[in-house]
DNA sequence: ATTTTTATGGTACGGTCGTATCACAATCGC
DNA sequence: GCGATTGTGATACGACCGTACCATAAAAAT
């Protein structure tokens, strides 16, 4: 056999191949033929390290949010050394935002997924719907550390923030990649109401 | 010739078929044979009204925000026959949420339309980037009513309110389609800053 | 050195899809 | 009544797609 090969690396490249040529013409376009070509290896290699189209789909997904996740926590980092709690959360909300080539790239793709996963059960059983949950928790328990630290006005309910900044983002991140809204207004209009759950100092 | 039909009814009763085989299947996987097989009719008559499956899907999609349009203006008139601006405006919120099969089609396949804009320019080019603005922009006017009747709480911009309404409104949506949340706390998120922008009373 | 296992290439098969072609029925204008 | 026009059916074509199959090169195991 040829020469030992790191599967995992492999895969990998290819499910980035994957992502390339999705992000360029729509993930319902793309087939094994294109991920081959563009990954520069055989049909045959494709289908050898994914037997099938829907596990290279589920495996593509994986990776999308395993890769977004960490450049999200990258940004969290460069916030600061001992960044306060809004600091945070508005370094994980712009995140979100596509704003870039990467971060549209993932938006459009995540997008993509979330509706394919409407028809598709095998895309429904996917953890794939675990991740909002988990940034819906993160952030409110950001929230809740800002409450503790005094630094939020009366009247405000964590959670429900946290809900309803997270549906803002999803909305207005959509708005953006359908080039409906600028990437600046819809920053604005985030901060608008983080000034409003932040007291101002 | 044959049976003088109506061409515009035909074409309705074709495109009411595409949507209901989309919103089974997925707007990816639908093909003009099922269109044809859900219509009852031949392959060759969906041919001969819609001479491209580009087209079908176009008609597709304007025929699926003008029902959607007629549906919201009468959950509107159902608010009541002199409603206040806030009656209008959670009619309507509401209204865009997917909380039954025929809202929860739309927002289904407007989301597959708005997803598959993104790479295909003739999608791109329709219309239907026009709608959001038309809501939008129906929205603040609706808050400015408010603002100048002073049913609203003190430091609100109208057309930021609007802006993070719908956007709230189609991220809660979208979560809702996913089997995320429920159509309850949804519209609970909603009635949330609603009562905040309006004053108590 | 030979066998066995892993990796890779080439290619063919069956199905489906959008579109085009051919045929014909039914009706209107004349 | 007749030719022109419009609606409808059946079917064929070419292209692609996912998958399966066959061959083989190369390294590891013996």
């Amino acid at each position: 056999m040829p020469k030992r090969v790191d599967h995992a690396q492999r895969r990998t490249e290819i499910a980035e191949a994957l992502v390339r040529v999705a992000a360029r013409r729509g993930l319902h376009a793309v087939g094994m033929r294109d991920v081959a070509a563009e990954a520069g290896v055989s049909l045959r290699l494709v289908q050898y390290y994914f037997e099938t189209k829907e596990k290279l789909l589920l495996f593509g997904l994986q990776h999308l949010t395993e890769r977004f996740g960490e450049r999200v926590a990258a940004r969290v980092r460069a916030a600061g050394s001992s960044p306060g709690p809004r600091a945070v959360i508005e370094a994980l909300l712009m995140a979100a935002l596509p704003t870039d080539d990467e971060s549209r790239t993932f938006h459009f793709l995540y997008t993509s997924y979330a509706v394919l996963s409407v028809t598709d059960e095998a895309l429904a059983a996917q953890p794939f719907i675990a991740n909002p949950d988990a940034a819906e928790d993160t952030l409110t328990g950001l929230l809740r550390q800002a409450q503790e630290a005094d630094l939020t006005g009366p009247g405000i309910d964590a959670r429900d923030e946290a809900v309803s900044l997270l549906a803002m983002s999803a909305g207005l991140g959509t708005s953006i990649l359908v080039g409906q809204r600028s990437p600046e207004s819809a920053t604005a209009i985030l901060n608008l109401h983080l000034n409003r759950i932040f007291r101002v100092g």
